[in-house]
DNA sequence: ATGCTCATTACAAACGTTTGCATCAGAATT
DNA sequence: AATTCTGATGCAAACGTTTGTAATGAGCAT
């Protein structure tokens, strides 16, 4: 902090008045005689006063700032989410602490513990890929900082939540493989100890169980990156599996499997057709261009920070904790339309 | 701020001391006895105790937090640059207040603002692509709060700054493509406001004059972003512009020029070599793969908070600025390799 | 006994605000 | 002239720390 900036004080020893009355000035308070004001804030504007929001926070204990922990923010929709976060909060007056895990269960515990050291007045969280431990979180409550799940939730956790419907998109986005012709579909899955990654293989499960299709143990493999796709890919031609379509847990699955298979002269989507999850900007330029599931990152960060908010600014916190289920749309792109649909 | 949170104050109530000994005890100083630390320690753990950052920050009237301005984090450089602030800033106990300025000007200027009121350490900043006035950046240097540019500098303001090469990166990537047999390269360029635009056109020229190539006006369009690529493919197309290459001042803009050439069925890189700037997530995916200058942002982000917390560190601040000029290293993939090269 | 040192602890001020309450001068009322 | 009222301002405490200095009491030498 620097000793440069101008304080109350100043302002008051200037003016040979007290502190309490230049702080009234500037809130325009009634007691305050006109000519006190004018000269207060005149003497503010041109000192370039800036309230210290430090001192305001420990006076009023409240920091006026919220924090998130982000596993990475170099994924689309990830940084989409901050930008509704930021928006959201910087409209209340609120500020935005934002720590990356960089998917570390560590990193995350060190996250929570500067958070709530810096008295922010709520948190917003989406797990770690690694974390199984939720104790930090535990603490959280504990000290009363109201907490908001977002996108990658604790299943059970008493707190608000905000999820997409992963589920139904899930299904929606097997169905249209299955509508435009696909039989045998295989699922690029995601971990299995976060929910979403359950809730995506359920939805493809379900779209195919509705479609009297054959589910197989081998067409589900646990892959969630561009590597892993990549040699997912590599297995499954090897081992000549017979499939006619990939579903991806997230994009960049989608693109290392296409990018693989168009390698291998596969051709997409006469040949095996693709859906990713998480639409963002890759999905266009692919050719063919990807069809993906559209999470709407930005609504989510919006919605996240108004239930955080909400419960920050209401005197009793006790009220049941929300669920809230966005919706996710479907974007139709070439990857997924064989010829015969 | 919630009520739960235990303070220096509850510790030495329940043990009947006074907040002055439990600080020292805390911190392990020669003059408390063995035996009052031991408790001391004891019970703050147990009740779980966190010193207030905020009280703290207000004393030693030093916050530990230095604030980041960002053009838009979505974008793959500028989040590895905020990989790299953030691992270096945490190393050194310091947190990172991230503000998005949304490429817009008003926003940094409210950005900077609340940096200011929260009495951050230090500022780290890349300019917006709109900003053309920067007062905002003066204010800061007025209240003596050490500033650092990043990527975006403003030439000739008195500041640390770190950046890139940019004329000897352009320079090399026009130079790769000519050797690769490219006698017409078009340069697809960035706002000529932006140091690193004029700077990419300028080693683009240098390349192409050392060559003694032709350099035609009309050859250079400012294009930055993966639509105004589009309309200028199909521009140069209409008019028959007759090139055989393209240098691009990002990625996006680049894919979008493939992209384009390729609908209309011209090949790349074969009848038009292709060649990006700021090597991301995109570059790999696209078909053929995307030849890029690989800026290394996590290098760039750790290099600037290293600057700053330097600054920052040092209790005499006015030694010189420093200018720091980072390599960039072309990454040659297919879009830029003729069959003849 | 008196004075000294030493170890240990407490007090008080400070950081920049806010805010309930006291103060004060002058005006209005009696 | 004495009292009350009113409008404007100042004082002091508080938020949670840190830190210079004062205080306390024991042990020891004189």
């Amino acid at each position: 902090m620097s000793s440069g900036l101008v304080t109350i004080k100043d302002i008051a020893r200037e003016l040979k008045i007290s502190p309490s009355t230049v702080s009234r000035a500037l809130k325009n308070h009634p007691d305050i005689s006109e000519e006190t004001k004018v000269a207060v804030n005149e003497l503010a504007k041109k000192l370039n006063y800036q309230p210290n929001a430090v001192a305001l926070s420990l006076k009023q204990r409240r920091s006026n700032t919220i924090g998130v922990i982000i596993p990475e923010i170099v994924h689309y929709f990830f940084s989409s989410v901050i930008s509704g976060i930021e928006d959201v909060a910087y409209d209340a007056g609120f500020n935005v602490i934002i720590c990356q895990s960089n998917e570390k269960y560590d990193r995350e515990v060190v996250n929570t513990r500067t958070l709530l050291a810096n008295r922010v007045d709520g948190i917003l969280v989406s797990i770690s890929k690694e974390t199984r431990n939720y104790d930090h979180f535990r603490k959280i409550k504990e000290n009363e900082v109201p907490l908001v799940f977002y996108d990658r939730i604790v299943p059970g956790f008493e707190a608000d939540q905000v999820i997409v419907d992963d589920l139904e998109a899930a299904y929606r986005a097997t169905r249209h493989m299955i509508e435009g012709g696909c039989r045998k579909i295989a699922h690029f899955a995601g971990p299995q100890n976060l929910l979403i990654g359950q809730l995506r293989k359920e939805g493809y499960l379900k779209a195919l169980r509705e479609a009297g299709l054959e589910t197989k143990k081998e067409w589900i493999i646990e892959a969630d990156n561009f590597e892993k796709a990549r040699l997912a890919v590599l297995n499954i031609l090897d081992e000549k599996s017979d499939i006619d379509g990939i579903f991806a847990v997230n994009d960049t699955t989608a693109i290392g499997a296409m990018h693989t298979l168009q390698k291998k002269g596969v051709r997409v989507p006469e040949q095996v057709a693709i859906v990713g999850f998480s639409d963002g900007r890759l999905s266009g330029i692919t050719d063919p261009a990807l069809t993906s599931v559209d999470q709407h990152g930005y609504e989510m960060g919006t919605v996240a920070t108004e239930i955080l908010l909400k419960r920050i600014m209401s005197s009793n916190k006790n009220y049941p904790f929300e669920t809230r289920i966005l919706n996710a749309d479907l974007i139709v792109r070439g990857s997924s339309i064989k010829e015969n649909s």
